[in-house]
DNA sequence: AAATGCTGCAAGTAATCACTTGCATGCAAG
DNA sequence: CTTGCATGCAAGTGATTACTTGCAGCATTT
């Protein structure tokens, strides 16, 4: 596959084929993948609609070629290397944010493919399981740490909240892009968080 | 809109719409909107095209016809009357699992609804915000019910926590539907109950 | 000057879509 | 029996889809 993108890219003119790819992202972002048309691609490139098929042969490839730029700048935006302050409310924010602000960037494929993905396995997979789990990954491990620190109860099963913790991050921002929720960015990420951290137990 | 249905109810033969309904209904859960045919819906039904556009003269009639059952089909799966034990965890339990399980049963519309559903806004907010709100208003209210005999602590946002809580259940509907998920339905029931309830703060 | 390669433009293809029309059939009530 | 009504069937409409072909312009490289 990439060998293939990297001999079509190899020639001149890199300035093509990356208005094209940003043109489709959005032309799949908002009309869904299957309703996304070539022609209105083209249109928001500024190009033919022929120019399309001369970089990418076909919708499907081109739609690969978006799915794996959109997966890779997802993974690098939401790596959470570096310090965190031991403070489990101030990380878990700082996980939240980072999360959030990566999925508010690729909001509209994520959206485009919980419609159309369960067709698209691989491009599910691909987009959203082999991004997400690192950062799952490091989320329980920065809890297993505080374990052992005795700063999280020891029962907590950490895998299970780094999946649940991100889904309701991810919930929220469909609820608020639907224009279904009260509560605004800042809001639901703050309430989360305390949720998360709290839980409904009254304090000790 | 309803008279109109009505109107083309009323005449006799009460199996072809239902049977037409309950085809539509799975053609657009596992096609989408867009993707949807009426010659899949007639397939599925097992009659001829035409029948489709006799009884609800278009697609879009008839995906609103889908939509309002979904709707209140949703709508009395959740409803939460009756019978609280007073168990903070047993009856979050409760609520998580009635609304799982009408999540489950409305899963490809509501997953549709999320691919195409922001260029369909007011099908979105029919089916999503006016069923869904009641049921984060009985949580609410059985929190602050709670709040007053002090098993819940006083600074919690009941109606924030309503509105994670059902996130995070839909949330995990979508990554378990997707393959994505280690956890099974009954697992992450359980695990989000459980951080819902005690956040990740050490026991007292 | 010649050659190469990206691009635009015009036109066309085969498939598929929602939707229509006209007619035949069969069932049920009058 | 006859009238009405729901349905099937065959055929077709016009729009739109992804994708192709052939040609010409234009820039850069050789």
């Amino acid at each position: 596959m990439s060998e293939i993108l990297a001999k079509i890219k190899t020639p001149e003119k890199p300035g093509m084929r990356q208005r094209l790819m940003e043109a489709a992202r959005a032309e799949f972002s908002d009309k869904g993948i299957e309703s996304a048309t070539t022609r209105g691609i083209a249109e928001r490139a500024g190009c033919n609609e022929v120019t399309i098929f001369r970089h990418f042969e076909s919708k499907q490839n081109l739609l690969a070629a978006v799915v794996q730029e959109t997966s890779e700048e997802f993974s690098s935006l939401c790596e959470c290397r570096g310090e965190f302050s031991g403070d489990p409310r101030k990380d878990l924010e700082r996980f939240a944010q980072v999360y959030n602000a990566s999925l508010e960037r690729c909001e509209g494929m994520a959206r485009a493919l919980v419609g159309d993905g369960h067709r698209r396995p691989t491009l599910c997979k691909e987009l959203v399981g082999d991004v997400i789990e690192p950062f799952h990954r490091s989320i329980a491990c920065y809890l297993d740490r505080l374990k052992t620190e005795g700063l999280v109860r020891q029962d907590l099963n950490s895998t299970a909240f780094a999946e649940v913790f991100t889904s309701s991050l991810f919930g929220g921002l469909l609820r608020r892009t639907s224009g279904l929720s009260d509560l605004d960015r800042d809001a639901w990420l703050r309430e989360t968080v305390d949720i998360f951290v709290h839980g409904i137990e009254v304090a000790k």
